[in-house]
DNA sequence: CGACATCAAATTGTATACAAATTTATTGAC
DNA sequence: GTCAATAAATTTGTATACAATTTGATGTCG
């Protein structure tokens, strides 16, 4: 995947802004992390203004880069235009899908179950982000297939969380059932309502669940 | 605005993509555009990098940058999400807009019909381009109104082009009056609709404007 | 003749050196 | 003591030099 050292240095600072290692509007001085990963500057503003293209640095010209980890008002704002995305998804795979789309996706959901049956929550996370990006595919519409893909990666982090919820698992899994039957049915605005509720349920229940696990990681 | 070097060479790429002078798939090689643009290859790979986020062109490790001008197909995709998401920010707008906010919207349009009075189709496009914008912002989602206006910048050079059609300037217009009505009444199902048809059209007409007006510039 | 290994040229990735800008510290006047 | 002006120091932006990877050619063997 990622052997160029600007991409082993994007991944690092991801971890070390999610984890909140680096705080909220820091500083991020380029030499002390360049040292601190053992290479030049060269690819560390490399890995700097590929984080500021998905959002969580902010560059600000002559003056320096700053970490701008989303609060919850934004984090909420984020599932909020998902759910909008993965609705249209839904939408157009209803009217779109093919045969062997459709067949590729019913195996997803299927695997999904058995990591359910499990009781793997790491790996019904894997299967379902696979779910999912079938869908996009499945709407015949790359560009947004792309779009979808990109927001997906950047709600990664938040979207783990919420597997660990009590229950959200089954009723997850069931929703996908839901999502499944509608696209099969060809129903497009089924097929939209769930899934928009589907992805819109994490941002709304976000608050519980952070007052639940207490500051944020 | 743009007064480093890795902005200016980013802009004047964009130019060189979008007038079709660097063809889709075409090799971009670093020293020989440093030397084109009289720069180091430091801020050329840097502006690279931006076209690379914003999708004009593709990075492939090792390999280099190569030209990915969108074709039709891929045109149509992006109004398609384009039109999902300022639908989305006119249904918000409906339930969310302050009374300021709508004030200067009404402004926005009435600024508007001046242009469109004068037949100034150029001076129309910018402030049809600032009506949009003050939308996504009423949107109160902060995070949409961003991905807005990065698609809306996206989209520019093709929906300029729009505006030079037949009988698009008044349409416009008269689907802007539609839109600020919908919004002002609160109803969000017709300004997500109105909104929605107001840029779809653009992406659906959009082979009737490349026949009428030859290949791509 | 074609497949494959090997080496040279070209191109990308990274490190370092230098220039320009910003921030901080210092000095002096009021 | 506060503020303004200025100079030093820090930090970002750019240029150049070097390393590593890829590409294409050449030659050898089957």
């Amino acid at each position: 995947m990622g052997r160029r050292a600007a991409d082993i240095v994007r991944e690092g600072l991801e971890q070390l802004i999610l984890t909140g290692e680096l705080a909220d509007g820091a500083h991020l001085d380029e030499v002390r992390l360049a040292t601190r990963f053992d290479v030049s500057r060269t690819p560390l503003r490399e890995a700097l203004q590929a984080l500021s293209a998905s959002g969580l640095v902010e560059l600000i010209p002559n003056r320096g880069a700053f970490v701008r980890n989303p609060g919850i008002q934004e984090m909420v704002e984020m599932f909020e235009v998902m759910a909008e995305l993965e609705g249209m998804c839904g939408r157009l795979a209803a009217r779109r899908v093919s045969e062997t789309a459709l067949a590729e996706i019913d195996g997803a959901a299927a695997r999904c179950e058995d990591a359910l049956a499990q009781g793997d929550s790491d790996e019904y996370y894997r299967r379902n982000e696979r779910f999912h990006q079938l869908l996009y595919a499945a709407s015949g519409n790359g560009f947004l297939a792309k779009e979808a893909l990109r927001l997906q990666k950047r709600l990664q982090p938040y979207r783990r969380m919420q597997l660990r919820v009590r229950g959200r698992m089954p009723q997850s899994m069931a929703e996908h059932r839901e999502i499944l039957d509608a696209i099969r049915a060809g129903d497009a605005t089924r097929a939209e309502r769930a899934l928009r509720a589907h992805v819109a349920v994490q941002g709304e229940k976000f608050n519980d669940l952070l007052a639940s696990l207490g500051p944020v990681a």
